[in-house]
RNA sequence: CGGGGUGUAGCGUAGCCCGGUUAGCGCGCCUGCUUUGGGAGCAGGAGGUCGCAGGUUCGAAUCCUGCCACCCCGACCA
C-alpha cells in the first residue's frame, strides 16, 4: 500500500521515480471490440506500489512479530521478484523486472547489526570469488551511492572485460532507521523499551550479467565448473549407425565412471546435428569440458578432451578419464578465476593527479585508486566531469595519507574509481 | 521529456537520395542425393498487406502529409 511506503523519508526519496503503481483492479471488453480498456470503475482507493523492495512490508510484520528481546535476532530470506522503473532498462544488469533474493534482519544491538551486514557481504563476496570464479572488492559506499535508508552500504565491486565496474552484491546497515517509521521495539533483558536495529541485503539475477561478462569470449559463455549445469559433454563423430551404437556404448560408460565422481555429463547422440555444430554449439553455452569420441579412439582406445575457458585439444587414453577430468574441473575453477585476478590487477591503476586520473580513465579504464576529499561535492564534480563514480571504499584497503587530486584537501587512504554499468 | 535513427518473408538486410522488369541477397525452412574428426555441399522448392492511412503521378518500397511502433544517446540504476 502506498501508506506504507510513504513513511521512511530517505527511502522514499531513493525510490519514488520508478515505482510502477497499480491503480485499477479490472478490465473490461472495450465496447467497440478493439480489446480490452482499463475499467474505470475499478479504481483503487488506495494505490498499490509493485514493491521496488521489501522494506516497507517487511518492517510493517515485524512490528508484529517483536516484543521481547527474546524473539531477536530476527532473520528472514525471501526469494521475491521486484520491480524498478528505470528509464533504460539494460539485458540481465538493470530489468524492470528482477528476481533476487533479500534478506531482512533484526537485532538487539548496533554492533550484532553490523556484524550481521559484514557477514553477509563477506557470503556474497565468497559466492562471487569461489563459486562465480569472479573476484570483488569489498567496501563502503559513499553516502551518496549508498541504499535510499540505510546508515552505512557495503557492496562488492567487480571488474567487467571492458573495464567497467559492476556493483555486484550488496548489504546494508540500516540502523534504527526503519524501526523508528515503523515502531519496531522490543523490552530489552533490563525492562527498558528499545528500537531494533536493522540490516538487510541481496543479490539479483545481476549476477547473470555479471558471470558473462567476467569470463566469456567470442566464443560464448565460459561457466565456471561449480556453476555448469552440464560440465562435460561427449559428443560421438560417426559415420554409419553401427558406428554410432558402438561410440555411444563406450561415452555411457565413460559417462557413468564420471556419474559416479559427481560430475555431471551429457551423452549428445543427437543424429539431427552434426559434430562440428554441436562443437560451436557447448562453446557458445559454455560447457567447460568437451569429449569427442569417433572410430579412430574407439579403435585406439583414447578421447579427444578440449577445454573450453582456454579452448585447448589433446588426445587422451580413455583409461582413467573419469579422473583426469573430475581434477581438470577444479583446475579449469582456478584457472578462470586466476585470470580474472590478474586482468583486474592489469586493469588497477593509481592516480595521483585529476589529469592523470582522467587520462588512465580515457585511456585504459578499470580501477583507479586515487585520493578524495570526502565531500560529496568533489565526488559529484568528478561524477559530472568524467562519469567515473567512487565504487566503495576498500574495507580492507591500506591507509595512506595524502591529498584530494582534485581540491587538494588532505585524505587518509585512496578510494576506488571506475565507470560503472 | 530532449536529441538522433529505423520500420521490406520466421530472422538479418539491399533497394529509397535520383519513381519505371516478376522487390534482390544471406540465414533459417521443405524435398532429393552426397556427407559427418570444427557451425556441410550440390540441385530443386515454398515463403512478401514493402509499419498504417491519405495524397501526388500514367505508374509509389521509393516523393509529400498525418499517425503508429520500435531502437540508440541523456537524466535514473541492484
Amino acid at each position: 500500500p502506498k501508506s506504507f511506503f510513504s513513511k521512511e523519508a530517505d527511502h522514499v526519496e531513493g525510490f519514488a521515480k520508478e515505482c510502477a503503481v497499480v491503480t485499477h483492479y479490472r478490465l473490461k471488453n472495450n465496447p467497440d471490440g478493439s480489446g480490452v480498456v482499463v475499467d474505470p470503475d475499478a479504481k483503487l482507493e488506495e494505490e498499490l506500489i509493485v514493491r521496488p523492495t521489501s522494506e516497507t512490508i517487511i518492517w510493517s510484520t515485524y512490528k508484529d512479530w517483536i516484543q521481547s528481546y527474546r524473539d531477536l535476532p530476527i532473520k528472514i530470506n525471501q526469494w521475491a521478484n521486484v520491480v524498478r522503473w528505470e528509464m533504460r532498462t539494460r539485458l540481465f544488469l538493470r530489468t524492470a523486472e528482477f528476481l533476487w533474493q533479500e534478506g531482512h534482519t533484526a537485532h538487539a544491538t548496533r554492533d550484532e547489526a553490523i556484524e550481521e551486514s559484514e557477514t553477509m557481504l563477506k557470503v556474497y563476496a565468497d559466492f562471487a570469488e569461489n563459486w562465480m570464479a569472479m573476484p570483488v572488492l569489498q567496501g563502503y559506499k559513499t553516502a551518496s551511492e549508498r541504499f535510499a535508508g540505510a546508515v552505512d552500504t557495503l557492496t562488492i565491486e567487480a571488474l567487467m572485460q571492458d573495464g567497467k565496474a559492476l556493483q555486484s552484491g550488496t548489504s546494508h546497515f540500516l540502523g534504527q532507521n526503519f524501526a523508528k517509521v515503523f515502531d519496531v521495539k522490543y523490552a530489552s533483558k533490563e525492562g527498558h523499551e528499545e528500537y531494533v536495529w536493522a540490516t538487510s541485503w541481496g543479490v539479483s539475477t545481476r549476477l547473470m550479467g555479471a558471470l558473462i561478462m567476467a569470463h566469456s569470449d567470442d566464443h560464448g559463455l565460459v561457466l565456471p565448473p561449480k556453476l555448469a549445469p552440464i560440465q562435460v559433454v561427449i559428443v560421438p563423430i560417426y559415420k554409419k549407425d553401427e558406428e554410432l551404437a558402438q561410440i555411444v556404448e563406450q561415452a555411457d560408460k565413460i559417462a557413468e565412471r564420471l556419474k559416479k565422481l559427481g560430475v555431471s555429463v551429457k551423452v549428445d547422440d543427437d543424429d539431427n546435428r552434426k559434430p562440428g555444430w554441436k562443437f560451436a554449439q557447448y562453446e557458445l553455452q559454455g560447457v567447460p569440458v568437451r569429449l569427442a569420441i569417433g572410430p579412430r579412439d574407439l579403435q585406439n582406445g583414447t578421447v579427444e578432451l578440449a577445454r573450453r575457458d582456454i579452448l585447448t585439444k589433446e588426445v587422451l587414453p580413455a583409461e582413467g578419464i573419469d579422473q583426469y577430468i573430475h581434477d581438470l574441473l577444479v583446475e579449469i575453477q582456478n584457472s578462470i578465476y586466476e585470470r580474472a585476478i590478474k586482468f583486474r590487477e592489469e586493469n588497477t591503476h593509481t592516480a595521483d593527479s585529476y589529469d592523470e586520473f582522467k587520462k588512465i580513465l580515457k585511456e585504459k579504464g578499470g580501477f583507479i585508486m586515487a585520493h578524495w576529499d570526502g565531500s560529496d561535492e568533489t565526488e559529484q564534480k568528478i561524477k559530472q566531469e568524467t562519469k567515473a563514480t567512487i565504487r566503495c571504499l576498500p574495507i580492507d584497503g591500506p591507509r595512506e595519507s595524502g591529498t584530494c587530486m582534485v581540491t587538494g584537501k588532505p585524505s587518509e587512504r585512496r578510494v576506488v574509481f571506475a565507470i560503472a554499468y
